[in-house]
DNA sequence: TAAAAATACTCCATAGGTATTTTAT
DNA sequence: ATAAAATACCTATGGAGTATTTTTA
């Protein structure tokens, strides 16, 4: 049973006149006539009764007309959901954000892709270190990871997202909260809040390595967890922290965000494993770039 | 999108190999691969990533070989009902029996149609006479009407099943209940118990026929409409009748059948709609036939 | 290096087109 | 007599086969 046969036969069921049928479907009137004669030959039996001036469709030829349409449309339905999945418009995807990004890319993203790729089952995970992310999108829980840049070559492919600039988080009260701007060296005096440099935080190791550059080493650090528990801290007193710029989304009452002159930068990234060609992942992908690119 | 190639796709998803499926499939490892480039183009993303080594469906072949499955278990469902309705296996048709063949055939062709042709629809309606049984194949009521002969040219097909002899209907207690077989004459004084002539019935007509060229006509006629009632009015004494051999198969109390030596006959026939090319007809009455050549 | 898939090339079957005949009203 | 379907005949495209090359584990 050929699916074309099929469809010239709904068509001519519809139309009831070899002609007009064969018009309709774009083939001259002697072709069709032949594809029915095949499909009676395939069926046993005639389909349809037909003379000069009449045309009816026996047992047989109603059955398969709607056997026919059932047929077509689930094809129909195939093929649509195939398009779907090839331009990534449907499946799943599951992204995993870097802790300094959970405030900022990580809502965009979502809002985006629930406007942009409503087929799309995506999942958002925030407040994850760079090497978790690694290891998540090899072991599969992830499929892209918005992270910090990764040494290459373990699987994971990554591309550059934004340098970010890193500014200095103070409480309101504190004796630099009103400057416009402040050099590192000015905080050398002060107890900074940070991720615990045991879970291999790189933000910790940029800011750390930055003191060092500047010539000092912070006297004392409190350690947290989550980016927000640490603008907190920062709310409650319990020091100064150095973070990226866009973290500024998280704006706190008792906390001032103060821009770094000739800041270090930290960069972020989109990271994908290397053997993962799914239109799913590619189009997610794709959506964070131009959440990134969104100024707002 | 091409059933064959779904088909292919089916079995190389099974195989999970190029040249065991392409053997499988009875063509060549290279037509294969170009079926299922064919159907990545059509899909546009890869169905399966392969090398030398490795086999595996992506997202989208996942999805299509399980819709191609159901596709194609849905086409193979439809080519066996068309089989089935071809070969009259399958679809309704509605028989109907003059009275003498109610109790005779109608239950042999019922018990027959019911173990052969299990997905057949068949309604049977018994005690009919050969007028109604031809007015009601030309608007359908019918589609078979096992009844007497009747006059051609008005769109229905007749075919001869047999030709039956005519025997008396005594009461057991009559003075000729004992003997082996009779003359026609030797009832001309009796009542006869007949099915009324007013409704045209061809027993009554040939009976009577018969009973002129006999050389008499029955001095008393009592009317009843049944066969059933008819032999049933006999065993109560209401008077003999003659009827079609084949009623005998209707013992009764109180009841006596005997030959009639030189009996006149009446011809039982099959007919149908002279258009009627379904096959269930065909089928139906391919066993009636059977059923008559049926000794019992 | 060996097994497996992909490509190159040839051939044929099938589906379509045009011209014409047959058929039924 | 005429409209419509069927047939005859030709052509071309697409799918299959064989031989061969490319790839990767």
């Amino acid at each position: 049973m050929d699916l074309d046969r099929l469809r010239s036969f709904v068509v001519l069921a519809e139309e009831r006149h070899f002609g007009r049928a064969a018009e309709r479907l774009r083939i001259a009137q002697p072709a069709l006539s032949r594809q029915l004669q095949v499909l009676e030959r395939e069926a046993g039996t005639p389909l349809v009764l037909r003379s000069t001036r009449s045309f009816e469709l026996t047992e047989a030829g109603d059955l398969l007309v709607e056997r026919a349409r059932q047929l077509l449309d689930a094809v129909g339905r195939t093929e649509q959901d195939l398009r779907l999945l090839a331009q990534g418009r449907m499946g799943t995807s599951s992204v995993g954000f870097v802790g300094t990004a959970t405030y900022d890319l990580l809502p965009r993203v979502a809002r985006l892709a629930h406007t942009e790729l409503p087929g799309l089952d995506l999942h958002v995970h925030g407040e994850l270190l760079a090497p978790a992310l690694v290891q998540g999108l090899l072991d599969r829980t992830y499929d892209v990871a918005v992270t910090r840049p990764v040494d290459p070559g373990r699987g994971v492919r990554t591309t550059l997202l934004r340098r970010e600039r890193l500014v200095a988080v103070l409480p309101t009260h504190h004796r630099l909260a009103g400057r416009e701007r402040l050099t590192l060296p000015e905080l050398a005096e002060e107890t900074f809040v940070m991720h615990p440099s045991a879970r291999a935080s790189s933000l910790t190791e940029v800011v750390l390595a930055a003191c060092s550059d500047a010539g000092f080493t912070p006297p004392g650090v409190v350690e947290v967890s989550e980016t927000s528990t640490l603008v907190v801290s920062v709310a409650a007193g319990l020091g100064v922290a150095v973070v990226p710029q866009p973290v500024r989304t998280l704006s706190l009452e008792g906390v001032r965000y103060v821009s770094l002159r000739g800041a270090p930068t930290i960069d972020l990234c989109v990271a994908v494993r290397a053997d993962d060609a799914r239109p799913a992942t590619r189009r997610v992908v794709e959506l964070i770039g131009r959440s990134v690119a969104q100024r707002r």
